[in-house]
DNA sequence: TTCAAAAGGACCTTTTCAGTCCGGTCTGTC
DNA sequence: GACAGACCGGACTGAAAAGGTCCTTTTGAA
């Protein structure tokens, strides 16, 4: 994402170019992409010339996003993601640690934009 | 470690004690347990009447120490972990967000204690 | 019409996680 | 001294996830 960050506007990249670029197996990131793009990250442009952009610019997608959108939801443990799946929910000092654990993460997370990860934009 | 916290001074508490009372299956909880033993955070009494306590005051074992002593070292990614195994390490961007994201954790986690964890300790 | 390129689903392999099992060793009590 | 209660520690297991491959279908520009 980062890699597409740096493309000037209006410009696709094949996911061959990526792969070779970020030194990444093709058929592995033909995945990850599709992550991507079926969360509304990026777009993908089939047919001969096609290739994949940001579907909004870097500065309005996060890290959060980015790591949302590929891995699902992140959670630092099972009591954050499902509060009721465990039994000892009911007023668990624990459980509240972790909470406090989980919103610095997302703060942290949902504070960086591509924009600010892809150093030199490319012109 | 919190049901131990609350065990009056001098008191120990065994395997199958422990295991009711948390509902934690022994054979599991005699792993986590020796872990813990092994960590130096829990001390352990072998023979008849053994059991299980902490090592020292439940207000100088912090939750991280528990979570280390369990899992091993905490690393919200590979790349904080080890860093030398990165390709891309050479001035990363997101490797920069990974560390600060981590000291914040360590930061919540280190200045839990058991004490703050286990309430109302009974006499 | 052709062909480059993404879409998407099946599949595979390796590692991790949660938990079990069992023989061994220690130690207090009778 | 024997016995029983209790921890020690390592091997093992089964399920799930992670990381990655492969192949067929669909799409769209020339």
């Amino acid at each position: 994402m980062a890699y597409l960050a740096r493309l000037p506007e209006g410009h696709v990249a094949a996911l061959h170019e990526i792969g070779r670029a970020q030194d990444i197996p093709e058929s592995f990131l033909a995945k990850i992409l599709q992550s991507l793009v079926h969360a509304g990250l990026a777009v993908s442009l089939r047919g001969a010339h096609g290739g994949f952009a940001l579907a909004r610019p870097a500065s309005e997608i996060t890290m959060r996003d980015v790591i949302e959108a590929v891995d699902g939801p992140i959670a630092l443990n099972q009591c954050v993601a499902s509060p009721e799946d465990c039994p000892r929910n009911h007023d668990c000092e624990v459980h509240k640690v972790w909470l406090c654990a989980q919103d610095q993460l997302m703060g942290v997370l949902g504070t960086v934009s591509l924009q600010s990860l892809a150093p030199a934009a490319v012109a």
